[in-house]
DNA sequence: GTGAAAGCGCTAACAA
DNA sequence: TTGTTAGCGCTTTCAC
């Protein structure tokens, strides 16, 4: 239990059969020009001596790392540990490794990032910029250093890189078109920050789902707020005060129509029969409330997948020829649930 | 924009300043023998070439690193990420870098992870064993290499390692102790899978909590389950049809509680009034569910904190004499929602 | 098909 | 206070 194996190199195993230590590397490497026997019995001392390979001098000798960068906000948010899942899921596949690095939405800690991983010499790194962002000149360096980077989430088309993002205005699109459909007429939006460009997509996407249908936007409808429960709540309040209520809200983001419904339950108003309601994100909870919300899934898992694999192409294509930025836009879907459903059969969900 | 950093060593700045790469090597990390004009010197050129240092190199000459593997089932789920996000705090605090490694509850995924962690020479290994556990070896080699290992969530006293758990009978205690204090006088609990220890110890707390109490355990409101929604559904269920139903329930886990739950409203009896609840592993939903869902706090941000705090507790003390195991038990908090409170103030919560 | 030798970029022991 | 030298463990020319 206790004994304690010592450090093996290469070395060791050339020095235990009498060869060269480059033979050994040649061995395990399973280069073409070396002999099977060799091989086999390079192999079999190897497992002998327990040998592991010394990834950091390999790293260092070749100049290349299977050590992929990640940047994120915080990995307790949802959002994030699925997108982090799919990530890790194509990288080990791919049999590289995922190192990571929050950012808590603080520049500084951003910057700091960057630098420990061009330090520690990664292949290339896949980022989730900062809502906020002042100076992207730390981004630019990866680049600068010949370091494939892929954003996701948020693109930013002057970096020139390529990026995976989700087609919000699409699923504004749908969640508004399904709330008519449903027989909604006067159809509100609560609204995020519009300096944040996916909740200005969002609106977008509510106003031309309504031009298209041939609905007037009414600006009363319109309201806007920050992503909580709390400003959801304040909002929906808005809006029902209004002199002629809306029968039908598309909510910005998941938190915000959650506090929607408890604004409405507490106007004794119904969801959906008085009022209709979707939201945006597919938040766990939204599974689970009573009613069930009716939500724009964003494929994140599969954001993580593709942020990745971007990853691995631009690897493949450096070689021959520039790798243009590419921006793959992912597209989301919408989950109808009983907030939306005028109809829906009564479960026994809760 | 687009002009290219080179590589630039510790070389280049010397020649630069006719001294020795050694003496900037020095500088930069702030060596006393130093003189303050040289390292001044050596910090403005380094950073007019835009230098940065290759942490592989120095890794390898020194044959340490700063990199801490971290290994968990899925980053996707709550847990994991929470923990994640605390050991990443510590960590980054402490000028380290997280390598992440995900299992997905497979053992020869778990396998790979620990090799591919050793191979790359971390600093020390941060893990959560798989729940179903055939063989440690792999965890057993991490030791006998002289890595320090820390496992949390889980703790395996065989493997005589340090590790950070939560308390779990004291949780289950509190739970169910609560549940007496709100009046409840026949109080069930709904099981899991009684290999799983932590399963096993809220069992043990619901007991001894109901003994010390004067209460008389009845084994018909003890039943076993998975931990899933259906699973909750089904056992209460199977509660529900007693010839005395039971005025509460502590549940294994959250989501078994919302089965439970769903299973009591299609009955038509009221939660807490008829029928009380209790969960735990407060999941985020609990907030959120009509009523919101009492639940025990499992800590699993400090867990993360803990798990890196002992971590560098480890280093330091392995340099003078031989760390000895620790077990750090994190006291959980009962979270008490509506579900469980008799009189709690109706609210517009959803 | 294998060996010899050099060197990736850094740090640490030993000199001076 | 700084320079010299060696070498961490590996891979990769260039030989043969």
């Amino acid at each position: 239990m206790s004994e304690i194996i010592l450090k093996v190199t290469m070395m060791d195993i050339a020095k235990e059969l009498n060869i060269n230590s480059a033979t050994v590397s040649r061995a395990l490497s399973n280069h073409p020009r070396i002999s099977e026997s060799t091989k086999q019995m390079v192999r079999e001392v190897a497992k002998k001596l327990q040998y592991q390979l010394n990834k950091v001098a390999s790293s260092l000798r070749s100049g290349k790392s299977n050590i992929i960068g990640v940047i994120i906000p915080n990995a307790e948010i949802n959002f994030f540990g699925s997108v982090l899942h799919g990530i890790e899921k194509i990288a080990s596949e791919n049999k590289y490794s995922i190192l990571i690095y929050q950012t808590n939405e603080l520049y500084w800690f951003d910057k700091i990032g960057v630098q420990t991983f061009l330090q520690s010499q990664v292949a290339g790194v896949l980022a989730s910029i900062l809502k906020e962002t002042i100076n992207l000149d730390h981004y630019s360096e990866i680049k600068k250093r010949g370091v494939p980077l892929i954003l996701f989430e948020m693109a930013v088309d002057t970096l020139g890189v390529s990026s995976v993002v989700v087609d919000d205005y699409a699923g504004a699109l749908a969640a508004t078109k399904h709330l008519v459909m449903q027989g909604c007429k006067r159809i509100a939006h609560i609204g995020g920050q519009q300096h944040v460009s996916a909740f200005k997509q969002r609106l977008k996407g509510y106003v031309d789902a309504l031009n298209v249908l041939g609905i007037q936007v009414d600006d009363d409808l319109v309201v806007y707020g920050k992503v909580s429960i709390e400003s959801g709540r304040e909002q929906m309040k808005k809006l029902l005060s209004l002199s002629i209520i809306p029968d039908a809200v598309f909510s910005v983001e998941d938190f915000t129509a959650l506090g929607a419904m408890q604004a409405i339950k507490a106007a004794n108003k119904k969801i959906p029969d008085d009022i209709a309601i979707v939201g945006f994100a597919n938040e766990p909870f939204g599974e689970y409330i009573t009613p069930t919300l009716s939500t724009v899934n964003q494929q994140t898992v599969q954001m993580g997948e593709e942020a990745a694999n971007l990853f691995f192409k631009s690897l493949n294509n450096s070689d021959t020829e520039k790798f243009d930025p590419f921006k793959m836009v992912l597209q989301p879907e919408l989950i109808c649930r009983q907030s939306s459903m005028k109809n829906y059969k009564k479960s026994d969900s809760t």
